[in-house]
DNA sequence: CATAATTAGTGTAAAAATTACACTTTTTCT
DNA sequence: AGAAAAAGTGTAATTTTTACACTAATTATG
């Protein structure tokens, strides 16, 4: 039988990429660190995952401490392992992207941060950790999944307008869409 | 400072999902479990991370023990963490997929298996662990794979037919493709 | 409530990509 | 030499994509 503690036995965390949008910008969702390492740095939201959790069950729950929402899309991006990405010991993190209405809620006071907010992803400076590559990462797959299925419900307020989902597309494909072919993508059947 | 012992240490495996293409047939590469859990069972070849390596590092060990080959087309599928995917203890497993070309090497006896083989991916049984589940998501990563990219190279001998090329498609997609069209689409300048 | 700002609504022509379809010649293997 | 496998070849119909500009209606604001 397996003696398993002859093999590498990780700490392993969960890291989400929260996007959302609001004033015709593409946002994602940072904490500031309270504690070494990269104390004072934003960094994506994550934490350990509970010896009781499946990955998808912590993805879960840092998303509602930090946000108090539920039944959110949540879609596993990859896992990153690089053997010196945490000083204090060998740490395997799998990265989650999530989908919100910005709008919809406001920031908990949670356990996970004293401190989030939103930035806009043009903008977003030195993260702590590897996160800039993990929201990258999360960034490329969001532009993919945009194509190949309608993302606006997840990330617009429950009624909006077409000229809105618009912006939201142009803001994630960077680039700028032609209003009535784009109408005609979302409705095929009256052109 | 975070005490890590807080927090669940696992233990980390790799299992690849290694795809050929013999005889008209897609193929993944089984092994045949001689230990306890799954003693019998085929299942994918996978192993145990170690401690100074990365999961693609370990992923790479892996298929090289089995096959002999480095330098092969590697990619990181998805994370499994089912709490009770491993009877003897909490064990997160990282896909990968591989496309190799089978006439190219003999299959190495090595510590990882002592019976290695090319089973045709329509007539697998139940295999070890969750590892059906596995194969069926590399195989949908391979179906999208081949769509956006042409895939030949990695599955086909050196020199290979575009009549072989063909069946190689029809055998991932599972569909027929018309001739004259599947040469447009390699040769778009002369057509 | 008047005005401004935002959004809805509408058509077409050109270009490009996709699909369906069958027979002959050349090469390779035995 | 013969058989088997692969290469090679064209076109018409359909569908999809792209580029492009103005008016009407609604909504928000002072």
């Amino acid at each position: 039988m397996i003696n398993f503690d002859s093999y590498l036995k990780a700490s392993f965390t969960v890291d989400n990429v929260i996007f959302g949008f609001d004033e015709g910008d593409l946002k994602v969702l940072l904490i500031k660190r309270a504690e070494e390492p990269y104390f004072g740095y934003w960094a994506l939201p994550g934490y350990f995952v509970y010896p009781n959790e499946d990955l998808e069950t912590a993805a879960k729950r840092v998303l509602y401490e930090l946000t108090g929402l539920r039944n959110v899309y949540l879609e596993q991006v990859h896992t990153f392992s690089a053997i010196d990405r945490h000083e204090f010991g060998r740490v395997i993190t799998v990265a989650y992207f999530s989908l919100i209405k910005i709008s919809n809620y406001a920031l908990q006071v949670s356990s996970i941060a004293s401190q989030a907010q939103w930035h806009s992803v043009s903008t977003i400076g030195r993260l702590g950790f590897d996160h800039n590559e993990i929201l990258r990462g999360c960034f490329h797959r969001l532009k993919w999944l945009v194509r190949s299925r309608p993302v606006g419900f997840e990330l617009l307020p429950p009624k909006f307008t077409l000229t809105e989902l618009q912006h939201l597309y142009e803001a994630i494909l960077e680039t700028e869409l032609d209003k009535r072919n784009f109408r005609k993508r979302f409705f095929p059947w009256d052109c």
